[in-house]
DNA sequence: TAATTTGTTTGATTTAGATCAAAACTTTAA
DNA sequence: TTAAAGTTTTGATCTAAATCAAACAAATTA
């Protein structure tokens, strides 16, 4: 579990490679959270990791595999609040009242480290360093949220597909090679839960997008043909309904 | 700074009590908490607290008064993130990246503690409990943002306003009488950012809620006149459009 | 392999909420 | 106290995206 190097900078793809890599530890610690995280757990495809209203036993860093989390609704339908790729750990939102607020699916079979709470208290008496990675990793999750509400809250729908198809790619390319290709392991009505859209909303746009020449569809590969014009779909919000919701800054 | 009573339990609503609460500190650690939070700073209506891309140096806490927090896109204009009333933290978002990414405006004359951030380290060497409590906080920033993705994602209009007034009541109501009246301290332009809608359709739902008998509307001052029936409101997803950015839950 | 289920695309139609517009009301400044 | 600026309400119109519908493609299962 403990990496040997470090060659990406920090972001939000490889927080576990942060978790994972608390530096200025003795290598008594070392070996302290090298075991807390020996604890595996192999999830199938479509299986639920753990549930809303689930007391909070322990947060869990995907070795493999890939993820949803959903907010559950009153009426049992649910929203997709997020996706977690390999290196990202899951389960922060239980801290607080020590009950999770979502549920997490493994969208394909995974691999993940079980933290469990307590070993993780009794080790964060000793190793506060670790628990500010914690912090770090969890005010990184509120910039993140941050960000999607103002997705949800401000732009429209060709706007949200783009900076979806443009978030996907920088995480997939964090891991290793950059590339322009993109393997969605999502169906487009997860997508569209996600974006705030519906189903066909989406696919229309992929098409859309297609015909102008900006990316090419096949099945859940898509190729980013144009990452410029991309961009700037991602970004033109200087436009007609641009007034929805938003406030001109005002400077004080 | 250091509060003698916790009446309150738990909840959003009373961050700062659990700020100046940690319980099973020494009275030698109250005392640097007690110095740590002693620098206080006045803040006028208007004004800008702190500014995204700034450099992270404190947290506020909010003695007195009401504070706004936005999202500045890229093209200037802002989406206003969350409201902060007396007793909450500010600044949180900043920890990440050592930038803060949110905008603060006081609403209202206010005055905050400052935690500077340099003190609040050496700080948290010694009493890691405190670091605990900053996590908890943190951790219950990130489920309030998860339920105000779920409002923007998918909730209808006259749902959303229902939603901003019955937390609006609960938030206020937590800092000691309970009440049915309400007094708005941000124009419907801001409720409206708030909410992911113009502002004429945040006043056009007051109407009509007003009309149906469930809220008197008087200016900025709201009176719930039927809590059911507005709980009704915020809750009715099992209508018509409600097929919209979700997906049936599937049990596995 | 065929049969069934699940996911995707595309078209036609509808609608919630945005935009545009104007009047009325509040607050602040002069 | 009047004027100006900012805020709120209400009405008329428009439109982006939802809903409805149907054909098609992929993945699973028998």
């Amino acid at each position: 579990m403990i990496e040997v190097k470090r060659s990406e900078t920090t972001c939000s793809a490889c927080r576990m490679r942060e978790l994972c890599m608390p530096i200025g530890l003795s290598s008594e610690q070392m070996k302290l959270i090298d075991q807390m995280v020996s604890t595996r757990l192999k999830i199938q495809r479509g299986e639920l990791l753990y549930q809303s209203w689930q007391k909070f036993k322990s947060l869990y860093a995907i070795r493999t595999g890939f993820f949803k989390t959903t907010l559950s609704r009153s009426d049992g339908v649910e929203q997709v609040s997020n996706f977690y790729v390999s290196g990202e750990l899951l389960g922060l939102d239980g801290i607080a009242t020590n009950q999770y607020t979502c549920n997490a699916y493994a969208l394909e079979d995974s691999e993940v480290c079980v933290l469990h709470v307590q070993q993780f208290n009794d080790l964060a008496i000793d190793v506060h360093i670790f628990q500010q990675h914690i912090q770090r990793i969890m005010s990184h999750e509120i910039v993140n949220d941050k960000e999607h509400l103002l997705l949800l809250g401000s732009m429209k729908s060709d706007a949200r597909v783009a900076t979806f198809l443009i978030n996907s790619l920088s995480r997939m390319t964090t891991r290793g090679q950059a590339s322009d290709e993109l393997i969605l392991r999502m169906t487009r009505e997860e997508i569209g839960s996600y974006l705030g859209l519906t189903l066909e909303t989406v696919s229309r746009t992929f098409s859309a997008l297609a015909k102008k020449g900006i990316i090419s569809v096949d099945h859940r590969s898509i190729k980013i043909l144009q990452p410029r014009l991309l961009h700037n779909i991602a970004e033109h919000q200087e436009q007609p309904n641009c007034r929805q919701a938003l406030l001109k800054a005002h400077v004080c």
